[in-house]
DNA sequence: AAGCCGTGGGC
DNA sequence: TGCCCAAGGCT
């Protein structure tokens, strides 16, 4: 019933949403200049695939400083694979979701080794590729090949249920969003069709008071005709975060080197460098104690950092240190720390105890 | 299939 | 201040 409600007028809202497109895409270091697409430029499937990963629930603003410094260091895929998996980390430290920045890697090896330093073409084929999963496949084979392919990230539901007036509740409304889109995207331009849908999201289909009164879409919007765009897309209520607690510890060598260890590959923060520290517990307040050899610690502020799941009170101790690094752990000399594949948290921690040392 | 997995910004 | 949100993927 909504599906036919959007599909009726297809032909006519794509138009719409393209014309609207082709004045106000927004201009991002990751799209081709408005002039090299009219001269049939195609985009370097290499940078669409990095910026697609880098875009995964990360907002635009905070990606770009990354895509120009990925891009600056790693120009192709071949060069990108020619680089260790610590050297992706560390470039990618302070992005978040740091399984995307090894997966990375993963996928930039099986191009380059792989498939000849080609990006599959087809949907299937991308798919197939470490931390490509389906809105990524159907991204790049729409945008860098110019594939059909029906593009569905948060921005595109967000104006399909509310075009189509989908009550559902996210994510059981998946199929239906998928159903209504089908029969509208582009055949002429499917790239732009889901850039365009996606801008249309991030700038006037905005999940708080959108600016319908600007949107190229406003005259058949069932959301809007029902005076309520704000209602949509419906989501179920997720569950309160917990809290943990942890003690992490600092030590400071003579000449101002702090001892550093690296996290397990898998899991939270996998693969990142950390300071020294206790096991994040629920239960238990971990202090001193816990300390990872015996030593004068001296408490030295407590921070609080929140993740997707959980909020975070660390307690920070500091102590000054001479001698070798014990097993697993190194010293980072102060010219060096800034340059570690150091999460936000693990900054947070380091500030407190040594203010002033990340900064450069 | 629902939980895990970061971070920064806006209101 | 606390909550929601952002071009999701993996298991």
């Amino acid at each position: 019933m909504t599906a036919k409600l959007l599909s009726r007028t297809d032909a006519f809202e794509a138009e719409r949403l393209l014309a609207w497109y082709d004045r106000h895409a927004r201009v991002l270091p990751w799209r081709l200049a408005p002039a090299d697409l009219r001269r049939g430029q195609q985009p370097d499937p290499y940078r669409v695939w990095l910026s697609e990963v880098m875009l995964q629930q990360t907002t635009v603003e905070a990606v770009k400083k990354y895509f120009l410094a990925f891009t600056a260091k790693w120009p192709t895929v071949t060069a990108m694979a020619a680089a260790s998996e610590d050297d992706i980390l560390r470039a990618w430290a302070g992005l978040g979701y740091y399984s995307r920045a090894r997966n990375l890697k993963k996928c930039a090896d099986v191009v380059a080794k792989d498939l000849g330093g080609r990006f599959p073409q087809t949907e299937d084929g991308l798919r197939a590729l470490p931390g490509v999963g389906a809105y990524t496949a159907a991204a790049i084979a729409a945008i860098a090949f110019n594939r059909p392919a029906v593009v569905i990230d948060g921005n595109i539901e967000r104006v399909t249920t509310r075009v189509a007036a989908i009550d559902t509740p996210l994510p059981q409304a998946k199929s239906q969003i998928r159903a209504a889109l089908t029969p509208v995207v582009s055949a002429d331009r499917p790239g732009d069709f889901a850039q365009a849908m996606m801008d249309l999201g991030a700038t006037i289909c905005t999940p708080r008071r959108p600016a319908c009164i600007l949107c190229p879409l406003n005259e058949t919007c069932r959301a809007l005709f029902l005076g309520e765009p704000e209602r949509f897309p419906v989501k179920k209520t997720k569950a309160d975060k917990p809290t943990r607690q942890g003690a992490a510890f600092v030590a400071v060598r003579a000449d101002g080197a702090i001892l550093l260890r690296k996290r397990p590959d898998k899991g939270l923060l996998g693969g990142m460098a950390e300071v020294p520290g206790s096991t994040w517990s629920a239960d238990v307040k971990p202090g001193a104690d816990d300390a990872p050899f015996p030593s004068d610690w001296m408490p030295s502020g407590v921070i609080t950092h929140i993740f997707t799941h959980f909020s975070l009170t660390l307690s920070v101790y500091r102590t000054r240190f001479n001698g070798a690094a014990p097993p697993g752990m190194w010293w980072s000399v102060p010219a060096a720390v800034s340059g570690e594949a150091l999460p936000t948290v693990m900054k947070k921690a380091i500030e407190a105890a040594c203010p002033g040392l990340l900064s450069p």
